[in-house]
DNA sequence: GCCTAATATCTTATGTACTAAGATAATTAG
DNA sequence: CTAATTATCTTAGTACATAAGATATTAGGC
């Protein structure tokens, strides 16, 4: 457990601390990834899939839908949209003529790209005054939340399997009237 | 993953890494987030709403408005739905009585909070595998990144004032008419 | 006090993006 | 060749958003 260096609760404050901060700077994240895409003129999961695209280069539409987590008929919806707008091109598989490609055209994407430009100077600016070692201990610590994260997702799920009683009252009717 | 310690470019490599593993981290979290949502069977907005309130505490409908960015109306459904749900009570300011104040009941919204465990408890053992000094990094980190950030978002709006016949092809035809 | 303007929330009409279920089309297995 | 499987698209219905305006309350000028 902890290295405590000084006082338990200094440190506890100090974790509490680093909470909130990682939250605040996380929700004002997502919230330039939403002006970005309004800006675009796009909605989020169709920035959520140019994200996919770019890293991940040529993917198909039930790739999409595997990442994002939206269904085949939603990704097609978005596809429709993105391609409608000139950011991305359809190309059927021609060895498997089912699977449909969705790559990027870079040219338009380029577009979007502009948008970043501030934040990834921004990013720049506040790295560079960080030395190599306290880079490396960032890198570290992403990496590791990463994995924090994705093993708290997992451990989520188990959150489900409480007891009953308890979850009855946490669950919504799907179906619902106006 | 060698570390070139010395040169400039691992340098920039070290950076470049470092963007891709922080965007990986915090898309996961939005994942999480959106789960949590999904779990307790409200809405991305509500989600945010309810956060808003505890951070906040007892708040106007008209102050959810303006801290989301959504309109009114969109708010007035968010309330409708977390008050039918029990999350949060409409009182009435008896001092000026357009005002309607929004109140997290803590009871139904500790059900929600049960779900953060498993990423609080992540976060936790993350947190402990570093030194008080580390943290205080960390911490620095975070908040200089939420400076960032803000400058960010701020910027971005100037991007806007760029070449009109660029901006041309990326504005959303606003197509509703009534 | 009364009329007008301003403020805060809610209502209505409408549009976008989602899901669920199933249709369509191509591939694979028996 | 037929049946099962896989990948995407289509259709019908729902949720949640906006824009504009209705409603209710408060504030200001006379």
């Amino acid at each position: 457990m902890g290295a405590d260096l000084s006082s338990t609760t200094s440190r506890q404050a100090l974790m509490q601390e680093l909470e909130e901060a990682m939250r605040r700077s996380s929700a004002q994240g997502v919230m330039y990834g939403q002006a970005v895409a309004n800006m675009a003129g796009i909605s989020n999961s169709d920035m959520e899939c140019m994200d996919i695209l770019h890293l991940e280069g040529r993917v198909t539409a039930g790739r999409l839908a595997e990442v994002t987590g939206l269904t085949t008929g939603a990704i097609t919806g978005v596809v429709d949209r993105l391609e409608k707008a000139g950011y991305v091109r359809r190309e059927r598989d021609e060895s498997d003529r089912r699977k449909v490609f969705i790559s990027v055209v870079e040219e338009k994407a380029a577009e979007i790209g502009k948008f970043y430009v501030p934040m990834q100077e921004a990013m720049l600016k506040l790295w560079s005054s960080y030395t190599d070692d306290e880079l490396h201990l960032l890198l570290r610590f992403a990496n590791d939340g990463y994995k924090g994260v994705l093993e708290a997702t997992g451990a989520l799920k188990a959150v489900i399997d409480m007891p009953p009683e308890q979850r009855a009252s946490l669950r919504m009717p799907p179906k619902t009237r106006r």
